[in-house]
DNA sequence: TACGTTGACGACAGTCACTGACATCGTCCT
DNA sequence: AGGACGATGTCAGTGACTGTCGTCAACGTA
């Protein structure tokens, strides 16, 4: 047995999320968390680069699985398809049976401006990677940004439909609806 | 005459521009602003809301014009065209004889990702106004939120290549262009 | 002219996020 | 046994931001 409990990050992670939850992301100090999960406030920042970075851990797998399945399409599929392909299977993989924990993360980000800033910049940081993933597929760059561009507002808005929705629908639905959505105000416009 | 210097706003924001672009934001304090603006840090905080915010107070009137002219558009115009109007005529009116001041501010802005962040939402608000705009024009919601992400989108690209550019081309045109290449993404994918 | 008010700023103390340097002590390896 | 290692604690520091109060010129008003 080590000289202290396991799993730290896990409990950092765990005492935070409770906090932000019922006081609210600006009234909980990183003392507060750390003290909660039993540790010292310099671990937590060994943990994690801000305070807000604890909310944003599993961006990483969103980015990794992302960028594999765009590249994994056939060559022959368009930019954009590629990319709202890669998003429904993606979707439903990672988040299928999250929805409530998806939630709630989503109230304690909705409810402070420097945490949509920061899920601004992973969303952001998301779609330049999609755009490089597409233009190793040889799309060219004006098109390869703006398909990666549209593929994540369309995940934007699906996401938030799925999220305020009570009925039992899957994310890749509404996915689909979204960029069918899109094409037709393209089109129009 | 006053008991102090006038315009106390002004002299911050310019040497804060100053020291940003030689040492970089995050090797400038807000106390080496407020006195090479022959201030205090406390006045600094009185005129903008942190040390980011120097370098965006032009954004709320891009925000406003930009909502105006949306709004302004004939009934019968589709909702991207309204949009991408408005971002022909607001970016030119505002930004035509600004490039290098646009430039030097956005090598600031990409040297740094705290400044980005900041960017970020603050585009993310104005495309939220757009799309209230737009609703307000009776396009339902899905489609309003899209078309504004779109033409926020689409402004981004165009207003990179226009800043990148050494040629004399004006920022409409770019606009323009941007929109052509969404058009032809949307259809293929 | 005297006097009260206001507005812009300074002074000061305090909180909190975040960092660097170093100490501590189980665990593991030889 | 002994030394290297890794996770954590301790402590001191910087800098962003806030609340509170004091100051003083300008301005209006009696």
């Amino acid at each position: 047995m080590g000289r202290w409990e396991p799993n730290s990050r896990a409990r950092l992670e765990q005492a935070a999320h409770e906090l932000y939850l019922d006081r609210g992301f600006d009234r909980t100090t990183v003392a507060d968390i750390a003290a909660r999960a039993g540790l010292t406030e310099r671990t937590f920042f060994r943990y994690f680069a801000d305070k807000r970075e604890v909310l944003f851990g599993g961006s990483g797998l969103l980015h990794d699985l992302l960028v594999e399945s765009v590249g994994a399409a056939p060559a022959s599929t368009a930019p954009l398809a590629a990319v709202v392909t890669a998003l429904e299977a993606v979707g439903d993989s990672l988040f299928a049976d999250r929805r409530d924990g998806a939630r709630r993360r989503q109230q304690v980000i909705d409810a402070n401006i420097e945490l949509q800033e920061r899920e601004l910049i992973k969303l952001a940081s998301l779609a330049a990677a999609v755009a490089a993933a597409l233009r190793r597929r040889g799309v060219p760059d004006p098109a390869a940004v703006l398909a990666a561009e549209a593929g994540i507002a369309i995940f934007r808005t699906a996401f938030g439909r799925w999220i305020a929705e009570d009925s039992r629908t899957d994310l890749a639905g509404h996915v689909r609806e979204s960029l069918a959505e899109l094409k037709a105000v393209t089109a129009g416009g």
